[in-house]
DNA sequence: TAGATTGTTAATCGATTAACAATC
DNA sequence: TAGATTGTTAATCGATTAACAATC
């Protein structure tokens, strides 16, 4: 395949279960190797699908054994970009900002928030994981010269297309909004929307059906 | 169409997003009536997917004039089940639990978050958005007592797929999970897994590109 | 060797897009 | 009426699944 070619959203969640799935099932078993029929039970796909992804990162498995799951996982890491390492910064330093920045698994995934910003003047000076909050007008400075790729929206709906803007205009490469709104975003910006709303569709409709 | 079918996820994220539109752009500016191709340059989509969308969830438009707003967002908020009431209850209330209780659009959806639970003494008998911590012990009777049909999952990894089998096994019909690993359930159990790492790949994925 | 499992091509299925007649 | 927009069918496209020869 060709080398450039960009990985379709689908694809990349089902590769991040594999990962997950051969670390936390098999490595952890000392199983080094895993057929593409018990990766599609763990996942729920069909072993077609399994080894056709595989087949399309480049990961090369051995008839009548199956792959390696060590292979498997350092070139999903590879190929998503797991080992390279990006800085962000993290907007907004209320309930949703503190619980975002305490999750566990930001360095395996290369990502390093090296900073927090937030508005409020009574929240600036605190510090939150180690980072002192800064005050907003820092926004620029910050990520000029920390060089940040990437901004974490974690303010409330209504200042986040005006922060989302602001930071466009800082030559950010991608956004990661957590606000109650879909960002629109310049087609050379990155942006995921991780919209709580859309879970609650789908359990309500689930508990409704 | 057969008014009994399962709306696959892809539409249902769409349905969301055309909700949020009406209410959003169209709505509050005093417009009563779109046209697909407006719905469909603002949710980046083929105007054809749109009006097929609509036609499936049963809301008819006017050639000429297009869809009246109201009915698209009464429609869907039907369809999806957002004018019922289901209660929830939250586990964990750490600092990911207080940012979701926060959220201020649940009952907009018919969400009810009506108890709190959570394993550490310490935090039992504190107050979250009104309601107080309750320990552990008591999520059978909070459950069969309130006729719980969701459970919304904020504990560590650890303690997920427990957590998970317990209020599957106290009847529970949906889990909403924010721990970082994939909880399974029976097929007879809804669960949504929040799952942070998704989006963390998705954005080392485009950042190193 | 025999048999299990990969790698890959072909067949199927479904989703998206295009087209256009119906219609207000 | 003329023309814009729906509703729906047909055409296209892509993704999923099936099948099986290659192979360890």
């Amino acid at each position: 395949m060709n080398e450039s070619k960009r990985l379709k959203r689908s694809l990349l969640e089902r590769l991040v279960r594999y990962c997950h799935f051969m670390q936390d099932k098999v490595l952890d078993e000392e199983i080094t190797t895993v057929s593409s029929a018990q990766v599609a039970a763990y996942a729920e796909l069909d072993e077609s699908q399994v080894r056709k992804d595989l087949a399309a990162i480049g990961v090369r498995g051995t008839p009548r054994v199956g792959y390696r799951a060590a292979d498997v996982v350092s070139t999903i890491r590879d190929r998503l970009g797991f080992d390279e390492s990006y800085k962000a910064v993290l907007v907004g330093a209320g309930r949703l900002g503190g619980a975002i920045i305490s999750y566990p698994g930001f360095a395996k995934y290369g990502l390093h928030i090296v900073a927090i910003v937030d508005s409020d003047p009574r929240k600036t000076g605190s510090m939150i994981s180690g980072l002192v909050v800064q005050p907003m007008h820092r926004l620029g400075q910050i990520v000029r010269r920390e060089q940040i790729e990437l901004g974490i929206l974690t303010v409330p709906r209504a200042s986040a297309q005006v922060t989302a803007d602001r930071l466009i205009d800082l030559e950010i490469k991608a956004l990661w909004n957590f606000a109650p709104i879909w960002i629109s975003v310049p087609d050379d910006v990155h942006v995921r929307n991780e919209h709580l709303s859309v879970g609650l569709a789908d359990l309500a409709y689930h508990l409704s059906g």
